[in-house]
DNA sequence: TCGATCATGTAACAGGTTACATGATTTT
DNA sequence: AAAATCATGTAACCTGTTACATGATCGA
């Protein structure tokens, strides 16, 4: 149900494309959540089918046309529905922390590029956070209550990531003292 | 591939059955990973089917068999590569974000009762992981690095969940200032 | 000319969830 | 007497990934 109601989210606040929606999740979304454009098609085309969306065809000149979704009255509702009931916790997967229950047997440049890939990615993420509150919430003080809860999300996302990169620091050190000694 | 790579670690660190493992992901991999027993009989059946497990029936009066689990050679042999080769980011997929992107259609009641719920979820996990901590990880300075390898894993997730802590209590005190004002 | 961008899809498969099913033993 | 624990599974379904497919335009 979560990628619908991230579409219905998404759709509500200004319809668009699938294509559009893509672009969103790469940009100001990348926070929130991530889908190939395979299975947003399929799921807006369910929607569609399940009376959620509607779609209008935006024929263009020499390009494939364009499918620009809607809410219906019964998406709104579903939205309302989605948004009342509470979430539930989602399952815990770390495959990385699994790894570590094996460390005698994990070869030591393994670990060490495992670790710095994954510095890199969260120092890239890191990065996208920072252009998305630029676009954004230039001026948190001056944002309205709508505007300020988005820009919650970013502040946390920072701040997990903040405390991810601590932690790979903290052991790569660890691993380095171990090795020179 | 990761529950398999899961099941091999923990079955490589000790044989046991389904609901043994089921126990363990309760327990000591709590911080790790999750799944269901019919998501486990079924890998661990197609594990057995693909020759990477091997199982020992014990009969059990009374009570169905219990079907311990060990690694085969070819076992051991996957477990290495996948310890060797690097792991892919995790894609982003956060519900709860989403729902701050509808902030002022989301019914005031609802925003309080997720937030405390999630909260007391969190508190919970943290008592989880200070359980996991006294039983394996008492006394942190006198561990050998390959014990000391998945302490590092708790303290992250120790730290991870106090960041959320620690957001969900500004958030929260936000919105009362508003409610109250 | 090569790769990126725009714009859409189909098909097969893998991974995860929910519902249903059984049945004895132990604890409250 | 009811609920939790021990111990296993099947079947249907939903969600997400990977591979394949098309075809024009635009910038390097």
């Amino acid at each position: 149900m979560s990628l619908r109601a991230v579409l219905l989210i998404t759709l509500q606040r200004e319809p668009g494309s699938g294509y559009d929606i893509l672009q969103r999740f790469k940009a100001g979304l990348a926070h929130v959540w991530q889908a190939s454009h395979q299975q947003l098609y399929r799921e807006l085309d369910r929607m569609r089918g399940d009376g959620l969306l509607a779609c209008e065809t935006m024929p263009q000149s020499e390009r494939p046309d364009r499918k620009v979704y809607h809410l219906t009255d019964a998406g709104h509702r579903a939205l309302d529905e989605w948004l009342a009931e509470p979430l539930t916790a989602s399952p815990v997967r770390q495959p990385l922390f699994a790894k570590f229950f094996a460390w005698e047997q994990w070869p030591a440049d393994a670990r060490r590029d495992e670790l710095t890939a994954l510095q890199a990615q969260l120092a890239k993420r890191l990065v996208v956070y920072a252009t998305i509150e630029k676009q954004w919430f230039a001026d948190p003080a001056s944002l309205t209550p709508a505007e300020r809860a988005p820009w919650h999300t970013l502040r946390l996302g920072k701040r997990l990531t903040k405390t991810w990169l601590g932690w790979i620091e903290e052991v790569l050190e660890e691993d380095r003292e171990r090795h020179v000694d």
